[in-house]
DNA sequence: AACTGTTTACAAATTT
DNA sequence: AAATTTGTAAACAGTT
């Protein structure tokens, strides 16, 4: 029997960094983004500590926020009132955490800059170019919540968007390591991809997973938020002028649970709940689609 | 005016 | 000990 919250650390500092405190937030919503002031709710809600020195904190979290590649800015749809953008994480930068700890972290996420840029350094077409790409892989991940949970399920995977990711691959798509994104870039307005890839993520720790970090750390259960039922009707399109390409990726598929089978994450109380691989394989796809990031060594 | 986001600079802590 | 990461402060621009 885990005892009743006693919040004997509560006032203590959690151990754990902006970022990691940043991406549980970012993780326990269903969206897997939220506004900044959002953001601040859920630390000051499940941390005690931070709910002193906010101007102090929160400085520092928000310098975190855009100076760290991790971390993606989504804009609002002109219909989405409310201050500041969504943020999300960044599509690769999955294992940034040790197994999915939030205590440790890898090394640093960087998105790359390769030689290719460097020599065209201000070339409007590459910038979009690479904003497309940087679109592509994020579209697939940051999905409305009612594409996240019963997909496969509902969607006989036979149906195809015309600007699913298959259809735009298999026009475009030539070598690995290439650039390929040809139709992308016609899209760069696009909130109107509709994929399979949902709003999990291969890297996405399974709240079970939070919780029991959490609870270990500090004996308190994380509750399950959904703060006031927020909706986002969105699809959301992340923007953030950081240079990319496309390559291989580096251990995508290293982590790649039961996400796939379309089970929203709690619902696996016991067993991790191996599924049979009905999808069509969404980790070639992101193998494919996938912008160059890597932790510098 | 308050909030959000970017950036620079530096200190402290941690890792290698 | 050096390098890297993390935390803070602060200036400042843009938004709501």
């Amino acid at each position: 029997m885990p005892r009743p919250g006693r919040n004997t650390y509560s006032d203590q500092k959690p151990p754990y960094s902006y970022i990691s405190l940043t991406a549980m937030a970012i993780q326990s919503c269903p969206e897997k983004m939220l506004p900044l002031s959002e953001i601040y709710k859920f630390i000051m809600d499940r941390f005690p500590y931070y709910r002193e020195n906010t101007q102090r904190w929160q400085n520092s979290l928000r310098h975190n926020l855009s100076f760290n590649d991790c971390f993606i800015k989504i804009p609002r749809r002109p219909d989405q009132p409310g201050k500041g953008s969504f943020w999300a994480l960044h599509p690769n930068c999955g294992d940034m955490f040790e197994n999915g700890s939030f205590l440790r972290r890898r090394k640093r996420f960087k998105v790359m800059i390769t030689s290719e840029h460097l020599q065209k350094p201000s070339d409007a077409a590459q910038y979009l170019q690479q904003q497309a790409k940087l679109r592509m892989t994020a579209l697939g991940t940051h999905l409305p919540q009612m594409t996240s949970y019963n997909l496969s399920v509902s969607q006989p995977s036979t149906f195809k968007h015309p600007f699913a990711i298959e259809n735009i691959i298999a026009r475009d798509y030539k070598m690995p390591g290439s650039l390929a994104f040809s139709s992308m870039q016609s899209m760069t307005t696009g909130y109107q991809i509709h994929n399979q890839l949902t709003t999990a993520w291969p890297h996405m720790y399974s709240g079970n997973v939070i919780d029991a970090e959490y609870t270990t750390a500090y004996g308190v259960p994380l509750k399950s938020l959904s703060h006031g039922a927020q909706s986002f009707p969105a699809i959301p399109v992340p923007i953030k002028p950081a240079p990319a390409s496309v390559a291989s990726i580096p251990a995508l598929h290293a982590h790649l649970p039961a996400f796939l089978s379309g089970s929203p994450q709690s619902l696996s109380p016991t067993s991790p709940g191996q599924s049979s691989p009905a999808t069509p394989s969404p980790t070639s796809l992101l193998h494919s689609v996938a912008v160059r990031c890597q932790e510098v060594t």
